[in-house]
DNA sequence: CCTACCGATCGGTAGG
DNA sequence: CCTACCGATCGGTAGG
């Protein structure tokens, strides 16, 4: 008893008696679902790897949707963002394009777990890719670049709407091959041999969105 | 008490005291997985769904991966002869080559739940295409009709492998957006609408492939 | 933000 | 292929 009341031998358990629970919650999503899968996430163990009890949660997300919508619109936030910083760079209209789309495929090798809730099949709603324009319209800056390489004659003319599918289709699917792990038996594993690839296989559409294929 | 001891009114629970109860255990997997998602299925509900206890399906599938890698082996399968069934009816290498990739996208239109078990994240090991050559290869269909594309000049020389991965990212992410209703909100909705896009897609990266981009 | 509790569902097994 | 049972986990709420 001579022990009892003094400190715990155990403080293990950060505990959010501040204003971070809100971020200690997504984070905790986010590492759960990149160690154990996203059939692994739930509440209660987000709020037990951020250290508080399996109520506290609710504080701050109504329910487990929620808590999933925020990790996703985050993601969408951090992916424009990504897209927008390799863009800028760039001078020319197909070079932007490009930046473009091995932006998209290098956030997902980046951060797959944003990118796994951002696009799995886990809303009642599919997501909406945000507001025209706004920070989170990441297929916006697709259509935006593809429409001026079109004005600048790198791209065929016609309907930019149909086009940007194809290419959001291409780095959509390298992307989710690569999260997936279905190309690492070819060798891709690292997000250097991840983005040589993205490259070369954005060339190849752009030079097939060069000219009409009836040439 | 009068009514007692003669047919109960309720027989509606269909019994599988025959040989089809696994036929049956696949097929409330996929009808579950259409109507409610990936996240509503497990075993008790596809026994409840296959009018058995929820004990019986250990008989077929030693656990519940069983079950999906047995979902997903038979989804591999069917897309890989929906394949060769578009491809037979061609008679040029690069028509082969777009008659793989649409097929690619129709399966998945056609066949959600399958597409979803063969490329979701629920396996703790990916899963491999099939055996070379196998009713199952349906990437080894894939790179047979690139290299006969490039052996009749119709498509760039060069190894085979980096470029097939590109064909196979454009018609996966076009599947994968379809499937996850991403493209429902661009207007694409039935299949045959699928089927124009996925034409059109796959067309324009055939142009791409068609000479090397530093021509 | 916590304790204590609810009903429900789950994967899996024993034993027949 | 069924009944009966196991321990575990879950989402969510009451009440403080």
């Amino acid at each position: 008893m001579a022990t009892r009341g003094t400190r715990k031998k155990t403080a293990d358990k950060p505990r959010y008696h501040h204003g971070d629970l809100r971020r200690a919650l997504l984070d905790a999503s986010l590492a759960l679902i990149s160690e154990e899968g996203f059939g692994a996430l739930s509440l209660r163990e987000v709020a037990r790897r951020a250290g508080v009890t399996h109520a506290a949660p609710y504080r701050h997300f109504p329910d487990k949707e929620a808590l999933l919508a925020a990790v996703a619109e985050e993601g969408f936030r951090a992916m424009t963002a990504r897209m927008k910083e390799r863009m800028v760079r760039e001078t020319t209209p197909d070079g932007r394009l490009l930046a473009c789309g091995v932006a998209y495929v290098l956030f997902a090798m980046e951060h797959p777990a944003h990118f796994r809730v951002m696009f799995g099949p886990h809303f009642s709603h599919p997501p909406d890719l945000g507001e025209a324009g706004g920070d989170t319209d990441s297929f916006g800056l697709l259509v935006g670049s593809l429409a001026e390489a079109q004005r600048a004659g790198m791209v065929r003319e016609g309907d930019t709407q149909p086009l940007a599918l194809s290419c959001w289709s291409m780095v959509h699917g390298l992307a989710s091959l690569l999260v997936d792990g279905l190309l690492a038996r070819s060798g891709i594993t690292t997000v250097a041999q991840a983005e040589a690839l993205a490259e070369q296989t954005v060339r190849v559409l752009l030079h097939g969105l060069a000219r009409s294929t009836s040439d």
